[in-house]
DNA sequence: CCAGACCCTG
DNA sequence: CAGGGTCTGG
């Protein structure tokens, strides 16, 4: 009735609604393993299969779930490995169809089959999404409409087929659109390359003066690719801020906006000229397609599922400006960088499995060496000297060596653009803005480093710094690279985060076979992957959980409130999220079983002595049970939640810290502690003296030094 | 049935 | 402090 459990009035069906749903241990296997494998057969289908899996996550989190929700991980598991399993017999059959349509339609690309594949794959994606998110709606609304909200789910589900198709004829239209645009840029700049060319040499960007900021930012882009030190300066990490963090989505977290203006200001300038109606046609297509339209048309009248309905539309909103940012961004690496001498990519493109890989590796390392080498000479002739080791990679790349454990090769230059994205989001000592390692980074102040701007709000992060908040993308950034392209596309044990993420895509860029369109329809896909990973395990960008500074915060607001509901926690913690909420209320959890322990253990010393001394407790009640600051028992408190023992002890703390001793002590001594539950009334008491957290406590930052 | 508290263990 | 099991009120 008024057990502590009602205090947390707000707080079920918030806490678990982002988590991840499924066991790390269960992923199905890789559904193309066991099948002949075309050479060609992209990763795209377990990759995209695999990221689905959201217990590919760290469990650090999502273990804070109760059993319950365990067995729901494993309910919602089973089904979508059902999915899956249907996905890949089923599901590709009835796409054949579609393919079929989809290859007439464009027959003169080669790779249609993969265009096919890929956008099936991401229509597995929305059905899969489809298929366990309601689940947990369903549980959140306790049942209540559950049969009633089964049949809804299947209307909606075949509303959202139709709208699927829709969305598949809008992405070959794009696909069109990018193949046209493809050739007619390629003529329409060459001219204009040229002339920036010869400005480089000249002496840099300044001399783009002249030119759109939308040239500037490409120049950056071709910079980053071609010079080693660009990359290790900051271009490509701009690009990779710019590509995945600024977008529509920030609008949902308005407190980014204003840090991300510089940037964003940059980019919209930069973007959406002669490109506006692909993007357009990519918004269009994701929005068509939603990723979980069922959620954000589903009980709006839930608080929870507001929120989850405001993060599944940002989302909705962030992919498809992120997808159509990609698209938008190597649409222009390519039509940028293909070499005079080169036919345009729709021509020159050979088809899949073609033995063609190699040739066009060469071409491709041909195509970017005329460019590097022009670099080259520029920075030469600045420097004064040769550089053989440059020379050195430059014929291994032209030659079309697989790039043994290097830098993506430039085979698959919007890979290698988005591998070194990723490379760069992993190795964080490149970073020049950040700290140097991750230990540092880890042992500074993340709350601090949240709160510190109300403007950071760990929405959707720079994709760089996903390396620095989830230690894992580093830790198995380099050994996921030694594996390269195996046929589970690096997975490990069935773990699945950013890290692999960036493998997998690591792993393409190695294979020479990969032509530039497949190439391009990866990065996308990645581009999706990584929005579908930060939609579903939010806690990657949140630092692997709470970090020591919220820890003491929340001790110290343990002296105000030992039963604080998750909209307290929320009020007091700004950069809180759903998935955090359970892990701080898990510490409250502890907190309180420490103090409840301590309580009882010197109850029972007060008891024992009591009986020791005379008989009789009343004489040494007054003295054994208080909890003056003088006492040991306030010592291990204050030890253990104040431990630098610089915030002031309150008062009433120490009240109800006595309140409690007694209560302890009286029923021991009545011998009430034979009850099974004998705790819980005195739970009750004092869940009932909790006051209110001092304002101090709202201020972003630690609450003392 | 489920979320959350409690309890125990590492 | 985290994780897993159990219990319980709603």
């Amino acid at each position: 009735m008024d057990s502590p459990t009602d205090l947390f009035e707000d707080s079920s069906p918030q806490i678990h609604a982002f988590a991840p749903s499924l066991s790390s241990t269960d992923l199905p296997a890789p559904p193309s393993a066991g099948r002949p494998s075309p050479a060609f057969r992209p990763p795209g289908f377990p990759l995209i299969h695999h990221l689905l899996q959201p217990g590919g996550a760290p469990r650090r989190i999502g273990g804070q779930l109760n059993t319950n929700l365990r067995q729901q991980e494993d309910r919602n598991l089973e089904e979508v490995r059902g999915e899956v399993e249907q996905g890949t017999d089923g599901g590709e059959e009835g796409g054949m169809e579609r393919e079929d349509s989809l290859m007439g339609f464009k027959k003169r690309h080669s790779d249609a089959a993969l265009a096919a594949e890929w956008s099936q794959d991401v229509l597995k994606v929305k059905r899969m999404k489809l298929e366990s998110r309601p689940k947990g709606g369903e549980a959140e609304e306790g049942g209540r409409r559950r049969e009633g909200g089964r049949e809804g789910r299947r209307r909606e589900r075949e509303e959202l087929k139709e709208q699927l198709d829709e969305a598949r004829e809008r992405l070959q239209a794009l696909q069109e659109k990018v193949w046209r645009a493809f050739g007619e840029k390629h003529m329409a700049e060459e001219e204009e390359k040229k002339g920036r060319c010869k400005n480089r040499e000249d002496g840099g960007e300044d001399a783009g003066l002249m030119e759109e900021e939308e040239e500037e930012e490409e120049e950056d882009i071709t910079e980053g690719m071609y010079d080693e030190e660009d990359i290790e300066g900051g271009d490509m990490e701009k690009e990779a801020f710019s590509l995945l963090s600024v977008s529509p989505f920030d609008s949902f977290h308005k407190q980014r906006e204003e840090r991300q203006k510089d940037g964003e200001g940059r980019m919209e300038k930069g973007r959406g000229l002669h490109l506006e109606g692909v993007m357009e046609e990519a918004g269009l297509w994701l929005d068509c397609g939603g990723l979980v339209r069922g959620d954000w048309h589903g009980g709006v009248e839930e608080e929870g599922e507001e929120g989850g309905q405001k993060f599944a539309q940002a989302l909705k909103v962030e992919l498809g400006s992120a997808v159509a940012r990609v698209i938008d961004r190597v649409l222009r690496l390519y039509t940028e960088m293909t070499d005079p001498s080169s036919p345009p990519a729709a021509i020159s493109f050979l088809p899949p499995g073609n033995d063609g890989g190699r040739e066009r590796g060469v071409w491709m390392g041909l195509l970017t060496q005329g460019r590097r080498e022009e670099k080259m000479r520029g920075n030469e002739e600045k420097t004064g000297r040769q550089d053989g080791e440059r020379e050195k990679q430059l014929q291994n790349r032209s030659s079309g060596a697989p790039p043994h454990r290097s830098e993506p090769s430039d085979l698959s230059m919007p890979l290698a653009v988005q591998s070194k994205l990723f490379s760069r989001s992993l190795h964080h000592h490149q970073l020049p803005h950040l700290p140097p390692s991750r230990k540092d980074y880890l042992n500074s102040d993340p709350f601090l480093e949240f709160s510190a701007h109300p403007s950071s709000h760990p929405s959707f992060p720079p994709l760089p710094l996903l390396g620095h908040l989830d230690p894992s993308l580093a830790r198995h950034a380099h050994g996921g690279r030694e594996r390269g392209m195996r046929g589970d596309g690096g997975m490990r044990g069935g773990g699945m985060d950013g890290g692999e993420l960036y493998l997998t895509a690591g792993g393409i860029s190695f294979c020479p076979q990969w032509g530039r369109e497949m190439c391009f329809f990866m990065s996308v896909l990645v581009c999706v992957c990584v929005c579908v990973c930060l939609l579903n395990w939010p806690h990657v960008y949140t630092q692997e959980g709470l970090s020591p500074c919220h820890l003491k915060k929340a001790k110290l607001m343990f002296f105000y409130a030992r039963y604080p509901s998750s909209n307290t926690l929320k009020t007091y913690f700004p950069d809180f999220n759903r998935c955090v909420t359970s892990q701080m209320i898990k510490w409250f959890s502890n907190f309180r079983e420490f103090f409840y322990i301590q309580m009882e253990r010197f109850a029972r010393q007060a008891v024992r002595e009591a009986l020791t001394r005379d008989g009789a407790p009343r004489v040494s009640r007054e003295g054994q049970l208080r909890v003056g600051r003088d006492t040991e028992l306030y010592r291990i408190l204050n030890m253990h939640y104040n431990k630098s023992n610089v915030y002031q002890v309150p008062e009433r703390f120490i009240e109800i810290s006595e309140v409690a001793l007694r209560e302890f002590y009286s029923a021991i001594w009545t011998g009430r502690d034979s009850d099974p539950c004998w705790k819980k009334g005195i739970y009750k008491i004092i869940c009932k003296m909790d006051s209110p957290v001092p304002d101090a406590f709202r201020l972003p930052g630690c609450p003392i030094g």
